[in-house]
DNA sequence: TTGACAATTCTATATATGTCGAATATGTTC
DNA sequence: GAACATATTCGACATATATAGAATTGTCAA
């Protein structure tokens, strides 16, 4: 299948396999397939040609990009791991909380258990937010 | 296809689809597939079909079940909005802040995902669970 | 009791994803 | 240049999801 260019998605969903692959790249780009697949041997024993055929197929959507030195392929991203992140963090709040911030974080702090360092950690970034 | 009963999962993930259907069912239950899928009318374009073999898959999967009456099939939720609810959150914190809250605050602050309104219902939700 | 109608069941197609082996091509080294 | 190590390409299969038409069955009212 040919590798043809894709235009660039701002809105980038990525799939549990794509993450996990992505995550490799950004530290190491350009990458090799060969690099990808070893940096992610313990956590996911994925073979070779897995980890390759994930990578082609998301270079066929866009999410990364090929550069070619002799016989070797170099991945690099297309999309930023912010983007990626925006996009995540907004799909779980469209899906869950119907878009809206404050029911998400009513429900954080009701359901979720906030540890009471986290609670001063966020006390510390909403305080700092609201100085800026 | 038997509609086996399943063990609760309480660690329900949800498609796109899935969670437009358990919206409807939460609203309504106890409640029949052509309620869904007329409450969907507006946003889902679905054929009746389509509506009841993803609710059909959904009782296998143990995100409904079924009580009949007569040979009228009537829906229930299995699991609780507030479990998808955490469960998606944890997947989005999971995949893009490799888990950690404090890291996911930061990067909405930075962002400015968050409005002053948003700022201040957080402080107030994090004053709140200080205090207990 | 016989249609009409509604609901259920069954079957089927398309697409995306996860997974990988085999065949092939290319580059490296003695 | 022959042998070897890599890398790439290609094709394949399994499963999940999205989607829905067709066939069947059950219910009720005339």
């Amino acid at each position: 299948m040919a590798r043809t260019k894709q235009k660039i998605d701002s809105n980038p969903e990525l799939t549990e396999a794509e993450w996990a692959i992505m995550e490799i790249v950004w530290q190491n780009e350009p990458c090799a397939a060969g690099t990808v697949q070893e940096a992610l041997k313990k956590s996911k024993d994925w073979a070779y040609s897995t980890v390759k055929t994930t990578m082609d197929r998301m270079t066929d959507k866009g999410l990364l990009k090929i550069t070619k030195i002799r016989n070797l392929q170099l991945f690099s991203s297309r999309i930023s791991k912010d983007d990626a992140r925006k996009c995540e963090f907004r799909k779980m709040l469209k899906r869950a909380f119907d878009g809206a911030l404050t029911p998400m974080m009513q429900f954080l702090v009701e359901q979720e258990e906030l540890s009471k360092n986290d609670l001063n950690q966020l006390r510390q970034c909403v305080e700092n937010a609201r100085k800026k």
